[in-house]
DNA sequence: GCCTTTTCTGTAATCGATTACAGTAATGAT
DNA sequence: ATCATTACTGTAATCGATTACAGAAAAGGC
């Protein structure tokens, strides 16, 4: 059976009290020569692990943060979280990761329960639906920072690492119309969640400056999953008219787009032209005549979201920082 | 300033003691109904949270299930992660995540970091070089589940999920030497794990039953990742005699010699034929005539994981369970 | 009606750390 | 030699839950 060994059994070993080997092994406050060799020895020959739990209990502070991302395995996230995960680890902070799936009423469950185990901080890319609680919460001391999603309303308090997703959705637009392209095949992301609504924004001020003519028939919309690509190329191919280009606002999404235009035997830039929210690795097998992309930086974003946590929760900076990561386009 | 509720706030609200709450909200022992919808009334009222960490310090249990992969962005990982998450957050389990980046040291620290945060359990895809430390930890009486890679020694008395690395890779190398394939330029994988030992072996083994000559020029030792991959095709590219076939040993590899042979305009099958341990998107977009590879099941791996963890810590079921994943093979 | 069993509630100890406070010893200043 | 610091150590309270135990009231059995 599982005896863990606490600083009682130290103290008791090395005949003193437990305050003074709490003071040992924390190196805070006094203890003599003699007495810190002898309790860091018994500690050493005990195989002494300190347990965190009772120390969070205490100190009012776990030294976790929870994040919630609505698909774990998408790169562009992951590749966020390491980047966070990077920069906290530092100071010895750890990640409490819950993958939302898309699903706000799963993401209520998951930030409540983030809160019982009194993460430090919270770090979220909203799958929308959540604003109130989320501001409540960020109100309420335990700091959040939404990282590529922001909320629908009450961003003016809000810590946040995000895109200019106008701004690219409108460069990559525009490009297309340059290119002459008038028939545009969207693939929408979800309207639930800011990156979809301000992306399918950004096209359709490009589409009203360059007076396009914007038809419904060539908007897909797709719930930023590899399988909505898919669909969304099968739906644009039935149409009478096909699109010239293909407009799909992530990078999963462009990714299905890539793997069902190759299953149908069409090529790019051929039978279709792909101008992608977002880089993928299946983008780099295709003609780069045959494509635009805007680079995103998830990595960057992630470092800069952990800084932003250890601003907070190191040196208890108060006020708001809001990062936006401009767009790029790229061949 | 955080206020946080706690039950003595409840009870003083509601006239009874802590006891009689803890009762309530719990579920356990007796609670008279009137008493029953005060409390609750209560604690709806003033918004309580409970505190797991008080819980957990009391229960000695935090229904916490540390994980360490050795990459967060391979999405062969992340896929076993999403399975085991599906099953042990239905029973009230979450995950803290480490990502070892191949490292046995960090690996060291993060199993030391998950001991001291009471993890109930520890799932870990071994980076290899810590050994004795995870076995001591299972017989500590925190169960320790392998994933994908067993250890060097001792792997009887441990759980594992893994396949059968020895059988992918024999079939794989069989099928290459059906095809006439003679010059096989291998792209192995690190020979500190479990699965880049067996699966080399499989390959010699295949190359000796049926007495084709082994080149030591045409391995190429790699680290599982994409650069390696990579930097393997250049290799095999600059050798006098170049393979006609590669057979490469892990997913993210398998990326890397894609991407490459493209880059240095090379397709397949004319200039190269590829075999493959595990698939990837970018894969699914080559000459299915060039490729043969072996298929993974991460998900329904990371499904039995799970279920193997809640056994244990539910069901308090002992002895050890090991579960072997048997390749096949795909075009 | 009397005894047993069940239901209900509170008191207080406990989990494993940290730390305010008090008391004592050693050191330094003059 | 005297007084002020500084260094050291232990006692006990505390964080926020759970629960063994005990006592009291209600319900059930005959």
């Amino acid at each position: 059976m599982k005896k863990n060994i606490t600083i009682k059994d130290i103290a008791r070993e090395a005949g003193v009290s437990t305050a003074t080997v709490s003071r040992v092994l924390s190196n805070k406050g006094y203890a003599s020569d003699d007495i810190r060799k002898k309790v860091l020895a018994v500690a050493k020959q005990l195989n002494y692990r300190q347990n965190s739990i009772a120390k969070s209990l205490k100190m009012h502070k776990t030294n976790l943060i929870g994040v919630i991302i609505p698909d774990i395995s998408n790169p562009y996230f992951m590749k966020i979280s390491k980047g966070i995960e990077d920069v906290v680890q530092e100071k010895g902070y750890n990640l409490l990761f819950m993958s939302g799936d898309e699903n706000p009423h799963k993401e209520e469950k998951q930030l409540k329960l983030l809160l019982e185990h009194r993460v430090d901080a919270i770090i979220i890319a909203t799958s929308g639906k959540n604003d109130e609680l989320i501001s409540s919460i960020h109100e309420n001391d335990t700091p959040v920072i939404l990282i590529d999603r922001k909320l629908e309303a009450g961003n003016e308090k809000m810590d946040f690492v995000v895109e200019n997703n106008f701004e690219g959705a409108y460069q990559l637009t525009s490009y297309l119309i340059r290119q002459k392209h008038k028939l545009i095949g969207v693939v929408n992301g979800s309207l639930n969640v800011s990156t979809g609504v301000e992306r399918f924004s950004g096209y359709k001020k490009a589409m009203e400056d360059y007076a396009i003519v914007q038809r419904d028939e060539l908007i897909f919309n797709g719930d930023f999953s590899v399988e909505d690509g898919r669909k969304a190329i099968d739906y644009f191919m039935g149409l009478d008219q096909r699109p010239t280009a293909v407009l799909s606002f992530n990078n999963t999404m462009s990714t299905g787009v890539i793997l069902q235009l190759d299953k149908l035997g069409l090529t790019i830039p051929d039978d279709m032209f792909l101008a992608s929210y977002g880089e993928t690795e299946v983008a780099q097998l295709i003609n780069p005549k045959g494509k635009i992309s805007v680079k995103q930086s998830p990595y960057k974003m992630g470092v800069k979201v952990g800084e932003i946590i250890l601003d907070r929760l190191v040196l208890h900076v108060t006020g708001p920082t809001q990062e936006v990561f401009n767009p790029q386009l790229e061949k």
